[in-house]
Parts: structure tokens; C-alpha cells; sequence
DNA sequence: AATGAATGAGTATTCATTCAT
DNA sequence: TATGAATGAATACTCATTCAT
């Protein structure tokens, strides 16, 4: 792309160096990978080494013991989660519903189609095997989508649209779900063939449309 | 030694035995215990049999290994699930809405509340490892609950109660936060503290009946 | 040995029983004499085991970890050590030059010439490593080894024999080449042939005469 | 580069060159001080070199494996110490007593007292694993030592001031305080508190006193 | 010459499984 | 049947050594 006669190879770090800078999320990847597919337990350490290119030695050159290469995993997809998302609220505009619904849908796309949402799988099946992860996305991942999802349903409850609902257990309503699909797409739908196959998006559509729909002030004539 | 003709009521086997009958039950439901707790690859096996009050060996007499106690374990759970529910529909005279909050409700204190709950965290933690145990739990629980339930959606939208919805999405929106409390019972519950408490007869009551009146056809003046 | 036509098999337990009570005392013998000849560290786990005639995994269903093995080596050649010797101060009624050349005499017959003795060396090898043992070699064998010898050297002040001398040191000077001597044994003896040979008895009885004689107050004219 | 008849004083080197010179040095030493405070075994390459200040790959750079360096320590800390005493010997004049007692309080201030006397218990500790250091040890530091002494306490005897002992034993006797000194310094020593601590200087008096004492012929009448 | 990232052989330890009693 | 001592395959982790830069 650059010009052919350009005399700037500085950009370029050596391979090696390159190399040393990625190997931490080359190893973080294939670990999340395996964590994912496998469990915690059933993934050897080496297994992680070789399907991020390299020997067992190098995976303990970056993190000092299994449970360590799995709380960073844990970390590492979370705090990509958590920075998202909240920012929708502010500048909307429209009706709650479909503000409601447009949370949820982006949830979809933005985590619990990708990879990252394995973690939200992985927490629940070891949390009692690693109590401090599970305090751990309690407080970064549980607490920060509820509120978020209470300030939407406030917010519909204020501008009259909402019915006055008992706040706390709609919350949770409206969000499990949304963690019941992750779960599924991360145990039963890799396994079990066409029967009950769920179409995420719609899926999701009908969850909201039944919420919203569940949520209004009934029209009075 | 007892004389031949004794009248010992055939009944009552001598404690031996009635042990011995015994065994393979309380070796299920110790291992049940553990299995759900910490995992399968957690759980040792001798902790099983201590548990259960019997030496390793003993295990081993009744299970030929620790895969297979797991199968046994998750077979004879939902066993015991299977066969129940369903009924309750057959005599049922009122609106389908009372109807599908009333099974919610039952679910919940027939299975949801009780030890064999864990069964599904544990089929949902360790599908990949399992897929046999997937698909058989797909088969003897997941497809009998949608049936069940979309009958009763279906009996709703027959007596002109229920709107015309996309049926597969909409029973898997029914069953999806019952699936979700019973994970969240056996994963973050115990571990996290009073912050996001979920009741469960309160969730469930919320759920219906956000649930109803979203399938509910809308009340024309 | 006893009549054959004896009815008393009682007193001989199983084969499988006397093995497991056996088995520590096998494993700890068997422990010393690699962990001495080899050093801590030297000493693969799996060939102690070998040499006790049992697989790795028994060994460490007997003590739970190398390091504890080790502990227990010390612990236990130590214990036979401590309790012996003191007892022979008492009943002695000639000179105190003669006490304390039977003492050592003795010293070297039921510890140092024995594998026992081994632990001394290995102790002084290890200390840095292992300070709790060091400190445990201190406390159980060389302040009441030093306190016998002082008391015995009070004894032949008291008495008239010996001179007026720096107890501390003494004591020290006393018991400094048997240390030696077990040192030498375990480290360059087995190495190196002929030349320097030194015959225990020889050289304690010459260590005793020198001490003795350096100790006895100048008879005078 | 520079050019051919450039003035440049021959014996300032460049900074890296004398670094380089230096490296050797720097690596035997921080190797001394590791290996006999933790052991050979316990001793890790990385320690070495970060203790020298260097990379791990240099100090393979000048030894080819960690035994190498491990044998090279002993021979740069040997040779130091052989070529030193035995001069004293030869100009000397007074009674043979003073001669020895000189002689062992020389050794403790030029040996026992330096880092180097360490080797002496890594010697020791180490010598069954390597048998041909201790035979080197052996032949460069016993003999030569034991020849010294053994000069020594022939000067006494012909010149009529010690008895005729035998002179074998008595050699090792007047040398295993020394030895024990040393072992001391370097093992317990540093573990365990005031207690049993000894004073050097006044053990060394009190022990040459002592064989002095032992040594010379009793005076008669 | 110097670096330090990468390697992989080596070792302690665990735990399902066996089997003599 | 029941036991629990014994086994050994499996696995996390270490560290001397190599080598591309």
C-alpha cells in the first residue's frame, strides 16, 4: 500500500519482537477456545501451547499456572464486554419498547454471538470451583446489566408506557434469556442436531416482542 | 440359622441386604450431590463413596467407572422428571394463562427446587464432554418440555385466548428463565452474596405473567 | 523354633497387613539411605519408592509430599539418636578423662558408624534449604549433645582433673572432628581411596588422648 | 577502524572489553555465593547470571552447561588456596606450638573466614554427585593440607618437644575443628540463634591450646 | 559478544481403577 | 460383598539449554 520506493521499514518490528507482543493473546484465544469447548478441567495446558503455536514452556513464560491463564481469559473477555453497551440509552430517542428491544438485539451481535460469550458459559459451570471469578463477573458483568436494564425499564415506567412492575424480578426476566440462549449455544446446540434448533435473532425478536407487549399500560379505549 | 418355619415377615430383609439394596441409590444421590457442586472432573471419586458411607472399592462394585456413574447419575435424575407433569393438563378447565402459570409453578416445586435441578447444570456444564448424555437429555427432557408446552400454547390460541405467535421461539421464550434460575441456583447463588438475590416463586410469578399478557390477544373495546 | 506341632498361627498376620504397617519404615529406610547418598534434591521420588519395593503412588500415600518424606527421615533417625546416650554419665565413678573417652567411643559405635549418622550430613548439606530442620537438628541433637559433654567436662573441673578451661569452646572442641568424622564418611571417604583413609576408632581414641591430655591439669612435682 | 599507528595506550581497553574480561569473574563469584548458600542443585543458571548482572544466554556463553560452571567455582576457589601457606613454615623459628597454633589461625583468617571456605561445604555436600571434584579436592587441598600439618608436627617431635604420636590421626584431629568450622559457618550457623553461636578466633585458640597441650611431652621434674 | 524468547526433557503429584484379603 | 492398599497413566510445572536477532 505504501509507496514502493519508500525507504520506512522502521514500522516493521522484528519478527521475533512481534512475536513476543502477541504470543500473550495468541495464547489467551486459543485458551478461551479450548476452556470453552472442553471445560476447564478437561483442557491440558499443553493443548492451549499447541494450538497457539507453541511449546508448553512458553505458555508458563506468560502465565504462571493454569489458573491464572484462566482467570486472564475470564478478564480479558470480560473487560472487553463491559466497556461496551450503555451508551445506546443515552441518546435515544423513541418509544422504551423499542429501545428494549434494540438493547437486546445489539447484546446478540456485539457478545453473545461472538466467542467472548464461552466465558459467560465457562463462570457458571466452574463458579463453584473458582468463587472468586464468580464475585468477579457478579460485579463486573451481572451488576452493571441489571442496572442497565432497570434505568431502560425506569425509564419506560416514567414516560407512562410501562406498567408499574415489580422492578427487581423483571430484571431478571428480561435478561435470562438472554444468558439461557448463551448457554445453549455453548452446551446443547453443538450436540443436539436439527430438532430444536433456535434461531438466535428470532428468537430474541419474540422474547422482546412477549416482554414489551407483557410490560405496557394496556390501551384503554 | 433361624428356624425354617420362622414367620419373620418376608418384608423385612435382614439389615444386610437391605443395605445392599440400598447401595447404588445412596451412592446416585452422593455422587449427585458432587457432581453438581464440583463438576464432574472435580469430584473424586472416593469422596463419592465416603460420602456415601462406603469404601472406594464398593464404588466400583456397583459402577464400572466414573464416566458411568455420571451417565447413572444423569439417567436416573430425569427419570424421575420424565414421567412426571404433563397430566396436569389433561383435566384442566380454566384460562390457558392460569394453565401455563400453574405448570411454571409446579415445575419449579417439583423439579426446579429439588436436588435433581442440578442435573441440568450439570448436562448444560458438561455436554461437550458428553454429548451422548446431551442428546439423551435433549430426547427425555428438552423435547417432552416444548411439547408440553407448546400444547398448552397451542390450547390457548385454539380457544381464541392467545395471539397467533411463532410458536417454536415463543415456548423456548416460556421455558428459557426456568432453565436460567435453576443455572443460576446451582452457579452464582451460592456464591454471591445478598446483592442480586433472586426469589424464585416471585421470579416465576413475574415471568407468567409478564408471559401471559404478552401472549394474551389484546382487548379490543 | 517353636514346636512343630504347635496349633499358633495366630501371632502371624497377613501377608498384605504386615506389609502396610511395614511399609513407613520401609519407605523411610529405604528414603535415608538414597537422600544420603545423594542428596535431597538428587533423589527422584519414584526410585526411593523402587528401592522400597512398592510404585510411586504408594510412597506418597504414605507421607504426602517429598519434602515431608524427608522431614519424617530426619524426624524419625533423629529420635532414635536423642533418647539414647546421657544414661552412661551417671553410673561412672573413674576418672573423667576415661568418661569421656568412653563416651565417645560409644557416640561413634551406636550413631556415627551407623546409616544414621548419615542424617548429620545431610542436615548440614540441606540446612539453608530446609531452616525448620536445621533448627529442629539444633534443638533435638546438638544443645543436648553440647549439654553432655559440658556436663562432663564440669564434672572433671569440679573434681580436680581438669583445668579451669573456656567451657563454650571446649565443648565445641570436643565434639568438632566426631562431626567431622561423620561428615568425612558421607562425603569424600567413599570417593577417595587409600590415601587419606582414616579408621574412626583410631582417630577418635587419638582425638580422645589429645583431648584428655590437654584438658588434665600439669601434675606437678 | 582506528587507525593502524594510533597511540592509543595499549593497557586502557575499551569499557566493553574490559567487561568482557571481567564476565568470567563476575559469574564465578555470584555462582560461589548461590552455590553454597542453596546447594548446587537448588541453584538456578538464571540466579547466576542475573546476580552477575548479565543475561541468562551469557553465562551459557562462557560455560557450556551449569556442571561446568559448577566445577570451574571449585578450581578458581581451590587454586586461590593451595598456593598460599606452606611458606610460613620455613622461616619460622620458636617452639613448634606456636608454630601450629599460628598456622590455624593464618588458615581461618586467609581461608575459613573468606567466601571461598564455602567451597569446602559445597565440596562436601555435593561429592557423591560429583566424585571427580572431590577427588580433585582431594588431591589439591587434603593432601597438600594434611602434608603441611604433618611437617609441622614432625618439626615437633625432632626438635624433642612433642611425643611420638600417631601421626596419621593426630593430623586429621588437629585439622577437623578446622574443617568443622567451616561446615558450621556455612550451614547451622546462619539457622539457629545466639544459642550454640561460636567465636572463630577463640574456638581456633581454644582448640590449639588444647593440642598443643596434648602434643608436647610432659615436663618432669 | 549479548540478549531473552522459546524449547522440551524431566519430576512431583493426583486419582481412577484393580485385586488380594 | 466389602475393603483399602497398591498401582501407574496422566498432567501441571520447572529449568537447563538453544538460537534468532
Amino acid at each position: 500500500m505504501s509507496h514502493p520506493l519508500s525507504v520506512v521499514p522502521a514500522s516493521e518490528p522484528h519478527k521475533r519482537e512481534r512475536r513476543k507482543e502477541a504470543r500473550p493473546g495468541e495464547l489467551l484465544e486459543a485458551a478461551l477456545d479450548l476452556f470453552v469447548e472442553k471445560g476447564y478441567a478437561a483442557t491440558r495446558a499443553e493443548e492451549v501451547a499447541v494450538r497457539a503455536g507453541v511449546s508448553k514452556g512458553t505458555l508458563f513464560l506468560y502465565f504462571p499456572s493454569k489458573e491464572e491463564l484462566f482467570k486472564a481469559v475470564v478478564r480479558e473477555n470480560l473487560a472487553r464486554t463491559v466497556s461496551e453497551g450503555a451508551s445506546a440509552l443515552e441518546g435515544f430517542d423513541g418509544p422504551t419498547g423499542d429501545l428494549l428491544t434494540h438493547l437486546m438485539q445489539q447484546w446478540w451481535a456485539r457478545y453473545g454471538a461472538t466467542k467472548a460469550s464461552g466465558i459467560s458459559k465457562l463462570i457458571i459451570s466452574e463458579a463453584s470451583n473458582f468463587p472468586e471469578l464468580a464475585r468477579f463477573y457478579q460485579d463486573e458483568v451481572v451488576t452493571p446489566g441489571t442496572d442497565l436494564v432497570r434505568r431502560v425499564l425506569q425509564r419506560g415506567i416514567d414516560r407512562g408506557e410501562f406498567r408499574d412492575v415489580d422492578m427487581h424480578h423483571t430484571v431478571h426476566a428480561v435478561m435470562a434469556p438472554l444468558i439461557f440462549l448463551v448457554m445453549w449455544k455453548h452446551s446443547l446446540a453443538p450436540c443436539c442436531g436439527a430438532a430444536n434448533t433456535i434461531d438466535p435473532e428470532k428468537f430474541i425478536a419474540q422474547h422482546a416482542d412477549l416482554m414489551v407487549r407483557g410490560l405496557l399500560k394496556e390501551k384503554e379505549a
